[in-house]
DNA sequence: AACGTAAGGATTGTTGAACAATTCGACAAG
DNA sequence: CTTGTCGAATTGTTCAACAATCCTTACGTT
C-alpha cells in the first residue's frame, strides 16, 4: 500500500547545515564536553566546525530555544547554568508529564521498550558504569512519557531531561544521585504490568519527592 | 536595599532585531494576517521590515521551534497548516497540563484571574464579539495551567494555545466553536472556587472530549 | 495521454567581509 | 577605594556574492 511509505518520510528529509551545527552543539552539551556556565565563542566555534557565523548563529538560536543555551544580547552566548529554582520547576513539570502517563493503560509495546531500560541501568549498574546508569534511567523516564503516544510530550520530555542533564553535570556524585532509584524502576515497571496504575502514581510521586529533596539539598550551581 | 533591583531586572533586558521580527511574525500569524499554509518570502518581508535577510532567518528559526512555521529546506518557510493528527495530539497535551492543573489546590489570586477570563467571555459574548470570546478562551485555559505555577508549564501552554489558533483559522465559524463553552468555564470555576477538584476534573474531561470531537469533525485542513 | 528529460528562472543556503554597537578590563585621576 | 575614561575584543547586523535546490515549462518519446 502507498500509505506504509508515509512511515519513512522522516528517513527522507534532510537537514541544513545550522541544524546539523546545532546537533553537534546538542551532543557536546548534553555529554558535558561544554560545562554549565561556559562561554561559547562564535568565533572560536565557527571556525573549529568550519562554518560561518551566520549558519553558526542560526544553531546558537535553536539550542537557546530548547533552553541548553542563553543568550545574552552583546555578551554572547553560555551553556545554561540551571538554578534551584529551574530544578525545582523542572520537578514541577515532571510531575505532571509522568504522572499523567502512568495512569493510562500501557500497550505491551511501551511496557518493553520501558522494561529494556530497566534492564540496561541494571547491567551498567553491576558493572560500575554510572554514566551508563545515568543514561538508562533517562531512556527509563522517556519510555514512561511515550505511554501517552504523543509526538508533543515526547519531545517536552526530550527537552526537560536534557536541561536537567545540566544540573547533573553540576553535581560532582552522580553515583549517589542515580544508584538508590534503580530499585525503585524495576518496582513501578511491575505495578504498570500488573495493571495498577494508581499505585504506580503513588510510587512515582514518591520518586519525585525524594528525587527532588536530594537533587535541591547537593545543587550549588556557583560553587 | 539593593537586593529589591533584581525584581527589575526582566525590564532591563532589551531585545535584538531577530527577536523583535519574531514577535511582529507570530503576532501576525496568531492574528491570521498570514494564513496557515501561505509561504512567507524572505525577500518580500526582509525588504518589507528593513531587515537584512540573514536577521529574518534568525527569527524563522525561533518561530519554526514553535511550531508556528514549517520550514521545508530550499523551498521556504510556511504558516503551518496543522493536520488532524495534530489537533487530535494538541487535546492529549491540554489533557495532560490543564487535567493536572484543576487538581491542584488553587489559590485565590489564580482564580481571580480565571474569573476574569470568564466574566470578559461573556461580556464579549453579549455583544456579539466572537473574535473576543475566543481570546478571553484562550486566557481562560493560560490562567487554568498557571495553577501550576510553573514558568515552564506556561511557556508550553503558550505555545501550544498559539497552535491551536492555527486550528481555528482554518475554520470559518468560529462562533459555533466558542459559544457552547462559555457556560461550561462558569460551571469550572464555580468547581475549583468550592474546591471540588474531582468534579472539576472530571467537567475538564467532558469538555476536552466534546471540543475534540466538534473541532476534528469541522475541520478540513486541506479545503 | 502518460512519462522522462532538459533548460531556465526564481528562491533559498551559505559564505566572507565589513561596520556599528556594546561589553569588559585596565589604568589613571580624584 | 571609588569613579571616569580609553581601547581591545566580541557580538549585532548588513550587504553582496555564489552555490545548491526547486519549480515550471517545454519538448520529445512511447
Amino acid at each position: 500500500m502507498v500509505a506504509d511509505l508515509a512511515r519513512h518520510r522522516s528517513r527522507l528529509s534532510r537537514s541544513s547545515t545550522a541544524e546539523r551545527v546545532a546537533d553537534i552543539l546538542r551532543d557536546n552539551i548534553i555529554e558535558g564536553a561544554f560545562p554549565p556556565g561556559e562561554r561559547l565563542s562564535e568565533e572560536a566555534i565557527s571556525e573549529g566546525l568550519g562554518v560561518s557565523r551566520n549558519t553558526l548563529r542560526e544553531a546558537f538560536r535553536l539550542l537557546g530555544h530548547e533552553r541548553l543555551l542563553d543568550h545574552r544580547l552583546n555578551r554572547g552566548v553560555f551553556v545554561r547554568l540551571p538554578s534551584v529554582e529551574d530544578v525545582s520547576d523542572l520537578y514541577t513539570m515532571r510531575r505532571v508529564l509522568e504522572g499523567a502517563a502512568v495512569r493510562r493503560a500501557a500497550s505491551r509495546q511501551a511496557l518493553t521498550l520501558i522494561g529494556e531500560a530497566v534492564r540496561d541501568a541494571e547491567r551498567a549498574a553491576a558493572q560500575g558504569d554510572w554514566q551508563g546508569v545515568g543514561t538508562a534511567n533517562i531512556r527509563f523516564h522517556q519510555a514512561l512519557v511515550g505511554l501517552h503516544g504523543s509526538p508533543r510530550l515526547d519531545e517536552a520530555m526530550r527537552q526537560l531531561l536534557a536541561e536537567l542533564r545540566l544540573v547533573f553535570h553540576v553535581m560532582d556524585n552522580p553515583r549517589a544521585f542515580h544508584e538508590p532509584f534503580i530499585g525503585r524502576n524495576r518496582e513501578l515497571l511491575a505495578l504498570l504490568e500488573a495493571g495498577r496504575t494508581e499505585e504506580a502514581a503513588a510510587c512515582l510521586d514518591d520518586y519525585f519527592d525524594e528525587a527532588e529533596r536530594l537533587l535541591i539539598h547537593a545543587y550549588q550551581p556557583n560553587g
